[in-house]
DNA sequence: GGAAAATTGAGTATCTTTCGCATCTTGCTC
DNA sequence: GAGCAAGATGCGAAAGATACTCAATTTTCC
């Protein structure tokens, strides 16, 4: 069974000890800021989330974090490794914990719902693909979009 | 048919009957800005062209055309069916004209060489991807990053 | 506890794309 | 062809996302 879903993985509360470790580990200073954004990307509840999304997470909590530090901070995650920063269609980029395992998304153009796959096959024609063109494979990106099983989403508008 | 023109004798590329036709058809008024945008779409040599690409060719052509005319133009060509919109990384969007048939693309990371494919094996596998999740497809963008046999792109930076 | 180096916040800048609106064209009619 | 309403254009301004500048603050290391 080549295909199988990627579940989002049940977070346990915030842990400022933990998430200080992975900072550090990650070669960068253990500030509030980001141990803050850590702990909202852990936590939320939410795989996927918009640097905007972060950043009014902050707000609801009271925190003082600047929206440019939000932007800074995910950018060094994403450079360190511990996040994965998405370009879906619609402007704004989400980012989502590194799980360490590569996977593609599916996409409700209806209600933004979100659901992560990976697929051995696929993987393997683009490599196919790749080769036979004389490509060397950096990266890909494989989002489908449709209209989920929610019975609000399939109403024909 | 005895086709003697009685336009101005200053068209280069393209073919002004011929462009004003597949704009008529897709219900859209025939005007200069259009004709000439399409025609650019059809003989700069490039298959895919952001709206800024297409802005700079009409302004080296001497053409009056305003840079928001460029994207609603290509927008509406777009809601028409002319050309399709993709959004690789990097910021701007590419247009290219509607082929008609579905397919994928590989990007040089380096040089920005873009190649098309298509792989029904992947389709496929998308199709049952989305159909095991209960999605019904409307899309999909494949988009493969990686390094050309350019010479120049194999070279380690 | 202190100094050097890194980080932050706030505002500004930038890039891409869209909007508002007065003016000009197109397509259709007579 | 001339007249007209609907639609299109140009330009500047606006918007949305993200990056940069820089002074002030915080972290790390000793």
């Amino acid at each position: 069974m080549p295909s199988r879903a990627i579940e989002s993985p049940t977070v346990p509360d915030g842990d400022i000890q933990l998430e200080s470790q992975q900072i550090k580990q990650a070669g960068l200073k253990v500030t509030a800021p980001r141990v803050k954004i850590l702990s909202i990307l852990e936590n939320c509840g939410k795989r996927h989330l918009s640097a905007e999304d972060v950043y009014k997470e902050l707000l609801s909590q009271q925190e003082e974090i600047g929206l440019a530090t939000v932007y800074r901070v995910l950018t060094q995650f994403e450079s360190a490794g511990l996040v994965c920063r998405r370009h879906f269609e619609g402007g704004q980029s989400v980012f989502e914990l590194n799980s360490g395992e590569h996977h593609d998304h599916l996409v409700c153009v209806k209600c933004g719902k979100i659901v992560e796959f990976a697929d051995s096959i696929i993987e393997e024609r683009q490599a196919r693909i790749a080769a036979e063109n004389g490509f060397e494979i950096e990266e890909h990106s494989l989002v489908i979009y449709g209209v989920c099983s929610e019975s609000g989403c399939q109403k024909k508008a």
